[in-house]
DNA sequence: AATATTGTACTATCTAAATAATACAATAAT
DNA sequence: ATTATTGTATTATTTAGATAGTACAATATT
């Protein structure tokens, strides 16, 4: 799958944003083992040295450990993994929504819009 | 009120995003001056180049013009602006679904949790 | 007529991010 | 034992964005 990068932010917090997804969204399993570092940079056509950070970056954050010279792995900490996708929605909804009223939209207005856009992708 | 400038993103796309918004939402009306690069600057705690690459490129868009040394002005055309205005709202909404599907919701849970979050807001 | 304010232009400098090119230590695989 | 693969570290270079400082032409304002 492309990796669908944005030249106007860091390269790094974008696959840090796309890796804890796919952790997140069960992608990868607890406890699976990710490709290489250089796997993974040649899969995201991007310097190793970029991915390197955003893999070190995600481990600071628990999300992943590092086996010396066997590899890396997802956590295995669900509980972990469970909180951080409730927080990671909430934050997404509130910044939807704090957005759409500084647009212009009322709360109807956005539920309804909502709505629409749900229906249509039938 | 505060520019809340996010340190990871080119500053000069903030601050066009800010203004577009303030337009679309009517804080500027259609005919209105703005104030001066200058003091839009200061107001930003930004340098003067950076607001005047943001403006130029506002006009680029259509969003606004320049009387030579009379100051910057909102466009008249209403209806650009109400295109714009749902324009944005369509990709926000589709840039929200998608996001909230690939951290693994479903519909209905997306549904519920905009409800909730809607009324919380009382 | 003189002054201040406007948008605009230009050059130089600084910084973070990304890339490029290697290198090394540890260990799994052979 | 040897080889390949792993994460990791290091140094140099390039680029985009932001800042700093200054200047100019046009025209409201006084």
């Amino acid at each position: 799958m492309p990796w669908d990068l944005d030249n106007n932010r860091p390269i790094y917090l974008q696959l840090m944003e796309r890796i804890r997804q796919d952790i997140v969204a069960g992608t990868y399993k607890p406890g699976d083992k990710l490709p290489s570092v250089r796997e993974l940079a040649l899969d995201a056509a991007v310097n190793p040295n970029t991915m390197q950070k955003a893999l070190s970056e995600l481990e600071r954050d628990g999300l992943v450990y590092s086996k010396r010279t066997s590899g890396r792995y997802i956590t295995e900490d669900e509980t972990m993994l469970n909180q951080l996708k409730a927080g990671l929605a909430m934050q997404h909804i509130r910044q939807f929504l704090e957005t759409m009223k500084q647009l212009g939209f009322k709360k109807e207005e956005i539920f309804s819009l909502i709505q629409e856009a749900l229906k249509e992708e039938a």
